[in-house]
DNA sequence: TAATTAACTTACTTTATGTAAGCAAGTATA
DNA sequence: TATACTTGCTTACATAAAGTAAGTTAATTA
């Protein structure tokens, strides 16, 4: 009797809820950023941040690329898969700034 | 140099991004349900279950209701503050549908 | 009376994440 | 020239979160 939810929507929830992916999303939605940026920026550890950057690589929401300067310069950006992450990443943000406010526990 | 990433976004993801929330928020939106049939159509455990929806009601996001029948009935439901996510999670299923199938490596 | 259901909780195991140190390649500083 | 520092990681180990399974209470059905 499992598994009456829409499966998408399950596979898109399992990519996003996974702990910083959404940040990590948001804050390439600014531009394409350097591994040490998004670390510092959103504070995750550079082991999850790596963990996520490869998995992210995978799903074709995000993509490396090395610059071959001295020093080596590698930014991640987000593909057109990734952009279009921005509609609900704007709503997320559009109920962060009235939703969540709200305090009224009427049904 | 850490935290420059909006706060009020930082909150709204740090609710929504504990596994299993958003899939419980999705399946109250259409109406309230018991503790059994959330855990049998999403397939959380019993233990995180419970742990989130104490969560949510903390939240101002989901109201417990207790019909004094025999047996008891106990039965969950969103608030305003719960259905003012609907568009948030109307757009990751928009997503599901079409941003999720592309392949395109391309930036 | 025995078995079953709902709504949990408790104890224990496994998985995920955090912390800190290390590494290679290059840069800047004394 | 030696030392320290930076970037982009990886590795080893510690802690926190989630999964699993069994137990609990109260009532129900077979």
């Amino acid at each position: 009797m499992d598994q009456l939810i829409c499966p998408r929507f399950e596979k898109a929830i399992s990519i996003m809820n996974k702990r910083w992916t959404t940040l990590i999303i948001y804050q390439l939605l600014e531009g394409s950023q350097r591994f040490c940026e998004i670390e510092s920026s959103i504070g995750v550890s550079g082991r999850v941040l790596s963990e996520r950057l490869k998995d992210l690589e995978k799903e074709g929401i995000v993509i490396r690329s090395v610059y071959d300067e001295t020093p080596v310069r590698i930014e991640y950006s987000l593909t057109n898969k990734g952009e279009s992450l921005k509609p609900a990443l704007d709503q997320i943000q559009k109920w962060a700034e009235t939703g969540l406010k709200q305090v009224s526990n009427s049904p």
